[in-house]
DNA sequence: AAAACGGGGGC
DNA sequence: GCCCCAGTTTT
């Protein structure tokens, strides 16, 4: 792909992603964009299928929608809440831990930068820069694996890891497209652009795509 | 660089 | 039954 092809490939799949209606991760929705929810359910979404954490997110946040709360919480009950998702004993202390450092350290408010944000344990970069871009409308490149695995196939950027994918985007991508990038690209890489198998035939994009490691199988 | 964390869903 | 999944931390 042509660096002046991604401004349009940007509108187009975003138009698409529109129809879809999909939340950006969990129970968080378009519209809905507090900075504790988001961090929260990014939390959960680790290594979790998407419908899984909404569900539990939901449970958890009609329970306790913010630091205090969350820590009046005992353990074992945000444990239940949230147990679906997998790795729930250490999310749960991570929860736990994180909320105390938000009420220490930051005023019971969730951080604006992505380094006071990456000060708590279990906030890794794509965490950090979903909670800075969607919580907050600011700048940033948030790379999960279909982000990589995408920006690489259209052959945009060649990078092996996602840390230097977010690094080649920060380079290469216009400033002015780095919010609209994250907003579409994850649910466009679960639904039509997909690690195995891609419905390349229905992508609304597919005549700038290089399809740089397409495969049917593993 | 690689293991570990974990239950749920697809096949 | 087996393998993967919207990452991050620890060895």
């Amino acid at each position: 792909m042509r660096d002046r092809q991604i401004h349009a490939a940007v509108k187009i799949v975003k138009n698409t992603i529109r129809q879809w209606e999909e939340p950006i991760v969990g129970v968080v929705a378009r519209e809905s964009r507090d900075p504790f929810q988001i961090l929260i359910a990014c939390l959960l979404s680790l290594r979790t299928k998407d419908h899984t954490t909404a569900e539990a997110s939901q449970r958890l946040f009609s329970l306790a929608d913010n630091p205090a709360r969350m820590l009046k919480l005992p353990l074992k009950q945000v444990e239940h809440a949230i147990f679906p998702v997998g790795f729930y004993k250490t999310k749960a202390k991570q929860i736990h831990a994180i909320c105390q450092s938000l009420l220490e350290n930051f005023e019971g408010r969730v951080p604006r930068t992505i380094d006071e944000l990456l000060t708590l344990k279990g906030v890794g970069r794509k965490t950090a820069n979903l909670v800075v871009t969607v919580g907050y409308n600011k700048p940033g490149i948030c790379v999960d694996i279909h982000v990589h695995r995408i920006s690489n196939r259209w052959g945009y950027i060649q990078t092996k890891t996602p840390e230097e994918s977010e690094q080649a985007l920060r380079n290469k991508l216009p400033k002015k497209y780095w919010i609209q990038f994250n907003d579409w690209l994850v649910p466009y890489g679960q639904n039509l652009c997909r690690p195995v198998s891609p419905f390349c035939s229905q992508c609304p994009v597919s005549d700038y795509c290089d399809r740089v490691g397409v495969t049917t199988s593993r």
